[in-house]
DNA sequence: GCATTACTGAAACAGTCGTGTCAGTGGAGG
DNA sequence: CCTCCACTGACACGACTGTTTCAGTAATGC
């Protein structure tokens, strides 16, 4: 149950991770960029790891209410490319990808099953997407696989290249 | 021109963070698990930024090595994902991504380019594959990119759940 | 033999890290 | 009024960071 206060500067923190990174993120120049201090994040969230890990709740709840508005049905495919490739989101989806990295890294810690957990999210909405038929078949299953592997390697491309051209018309 | 010691050194250095990552990688605990010192490190790379960049010209030239010798032709999405999805090669992937994570986090420094580096390479090699007559197309470069991206998709997927039958299903 | 070169050890530098301590605020409820 | 509670400021602690200084050692080339 967090304070009002907990909420706003996490919000602000989250602001600031959008911009700079979550993996060598410290509490001095967080806390001086977000007009705190490192004493009250150290009450507000116990450590350094409590902070981590509400930003990374963050970060994940803005993904679980991406999916959420986008629905499911047929075209989910194109819906959730044309999110993925707007300029706007491009620094939540390199924070997402750095915490996927770094989940893979380092397995414990407030990262712990950051992947694995986005990787069923997105599974889950493409396979509520399928037609009922084949929904619960190996062939549907590979698809919706098939279909996020397509996803998550052109938003990898997009954000290395910029090129949203090229690889919108890929995906098309 | 590298000395001995130093290529001994940077090989030593590059299994370590194979395994530990590259990250949050720091000098003292490297040297002491590689049997060096801070001392040699420094004087051999001249700063932990010079170590940094040769571990990463040391991966990437892993990289090269497996793209010239997957070669070109017919049937290379098949012989890369053969080579991605070989369990012995996931540390090593493991890198790469953090690596790629890292250099669009912070497009200055050591990591600089190094994304927008392997999707030119990868492209590269995957458009020297394909027929001569639609290589220079637009629907070449959209093929390509596709293929790119679902091998990187997949790979992700696979870092994450390591569920190779589902993922590589998927690309069959 | 002697100077040059490549490498190495020990210790210290200034700075940053996360965290703990101690002492306050200010407002809300009894 | 007074107590409680959420919050905050100042400061210090020990550990760790990359880097530098000063001092060697061992081998190589002349």
């Amino acid at each position: 149950m967090p304070s009002a206060r907990e909420t706003e500067l996490l919000e602000a923190a989250y602001r600031y991770v959008l911009t700079h990174g979550l993996a060598d993120v410290s509490l001095r120049p967080l806390a001086a960029a977000i007009g705190s201090s490192t004493r009250v994040l150290l009450y507000l969230f116990g450590s350094k790891e409590g902070l981590v890990r509400a930003l990374l709740a963050r970060a994940r709840a803005d993904e679980l209410a991406l999916l959420a508005d986008i629905g499911v049905g047929p075209g989910v495919v194109a819906r959730l490319w044309a999110w993925l490739s707007a300029p706007a989101h491009r620094p939540l989806l390199t924070l997402w990808l750095e915490a996927y990295a770094r989940s893979l890294v380092e397995p414990d810690g407030p990262w712990a099953g950051f992947a694995r957990a986005t990787v069923e999210d997105w599974l889950e909405v493409l396979r509520a997407s399928q037609p009922a038929d084949v929904r619960d078949t190996a062939d549907g299953l590979a698809t919706r696989t098939r279909e996020l592997a397509l996803l998550r390697g052109a938003l990898l491309d997009l954000l290395a290249t910029g090129d949203e051209q090229r690889v919108s018309a890929a995906l098309a």
